[in-house]
DNA sequence: TTGAGATAGTGTATATTATACACATATGAA
DNA sequence: TTCATATGTGTATAATATACACTATCTCAA
């Protein structure tokens, strides 16, 4: 027998959120930004990814970028969509279906504008040394990691792990940390430099002791996909 | 000045669908299955991905399966989650957030055990010679497209788009019509043969008056990623 | 002023991989 | 038996990837 025709109500049953795994490499390891739980939580002193409920007159996009904002005082940072997570039990309180995303940038981009809404506390986790995890956070983690892991050989996103203007150590460095292998640096170069994009600034980096570097930056703030490594 | 603390309902907005691009070759041509929408709909007489809305007890991945099932008779298909498509007004009739799959297949799948939710008709349409589509379905085909034609160069899908056991030539073919170019038989061959992703399986394949060509088949139908092309 | 310490920057020889290319083979039908 | 049709195979050359080590530029301290 079938069950009777279901009501507006009875469709409008999930609750929308968004995640987003904020990515930065600190002191050369692979960190992800966390927010711990507030204590009255059924995931109390656990930590989260960065995220929060959508509201009806926002994109999964726009509430992304406002929970950023909001809970981390993040904004302006190259954000895209990863995975959309709806197992029926992923929050205990309730059906909530997770529109997740990916983050990256080079710097700490949190300012301390945040309201009252967000976390006890927000941290840069190694991504090899994250603590307990709220929800299907580590399922989501694991998501984004292998998305930017994959990405970073075919595409030009290492820039928004890197100042504007950067070294080619520090462009080597990125992909070292993140494909967890060392390359020789005159055939990276050789390799980066095939592919266009990047631009000598003509500008040289100054630091300590050693001799000055060249600095350059990407061509195009665009995704541009060509095989890199 | 902000607004009150949003209830419970309120934050139970958006109705949640999902939207199944399911892909096969026909004659040469990559195809798409659509479903033409009831008279009574907003987009009377477009066309649709087959797709509807996710009841509560369903995850999105189980959703798309039931509705390919129900309205299109199809099941035991390959599936993978594509994009989340959550524009504010992509349903004139109300806040829709649609969760996109990708589905591919070899053979006309659909039985006639479909019920009377459906559409009106069902048919697949080569990719190049889409009708005039419904809410954002040319967007979401687009996205499947460029999935597909990414995915076939680094993975082992191809077999999804194959019969169990198939020849070389039947195999080059999909290759070549997804990435519209074709290329050298015996160069085809070696590469193929290098990933090792395919088992010679003894049988021959007989048609007509022509030489029988030997029949292989791919020795995994989990998804490994390998560069092919 | 000179040498030590630190990182930047460069070229070549060799191995590996990709490409271009053409003919003999197996089958059924006439 | 020969014709039509699609199958199946190898090699020479070009292009690309890899391995590898020294010189250059700067600051600081002796």
């Amino acid at each position: 027998m079938k069950s009777p025709k279901p009501t507006l109500e009875d469709l409008r049953f999930a609750v929308l959120a968004t995640d987003v795994v904020c990515f930065r490499i600190i002191e050369g390891k692979l960190s992800v930004l966390l927010g711990k739980v507030d204590a009255k939580s059924v995931f109390a002193s656990k930590w989260a990814v960065i995220g929060g409920l959508i509201s009806p007159k926002d994109t999964a996009d726009e509430a992304a970028r406002k929970h950023l904002k909001n809970k981390a005082g993040i904004s302006d940072i190259y954000m895209e969509q990863l995975y959309t997570f709806s197992n029926v039990d992923r929050d205990p309180r309730g059906r909530v279906v997770s529109v997740a995303y990916m983050a990256l940038t080079n710097i700490d981009p949190r300012s301390t504008d945040t309201n009252k809404a967000g976390y006890v506390e927000t941290k840069w986790f190694p991504v090899d040394e994250l603590p307990p995890l709220a929800y299907d956070h580590d399922e989501i983690i694991a998501y984004g990691l292998v998305r930017l892991r994959n990405k970073i050989r075919y595409t030009n996103i290492a820039q928004f792990l890197l100042p504007d203007r950067f070294t080619f150590s520090q462009l080597q460095s990125v992909y070292e940390v993140l494909t967890g292998e060392g390359v020789d640096k005159r055939n990276f170069r050789k390799k980066v430099m095939a592919t266009n994009l990047l631009k000598d600034t003509g500008e040289v980096h100054k630091e300590g002791i050693m001799r000055p570097a060249a600095l350059y930056s990407f061509t195009s703030k665009k995704i541009i996909i060509t095989e890199i490594l």
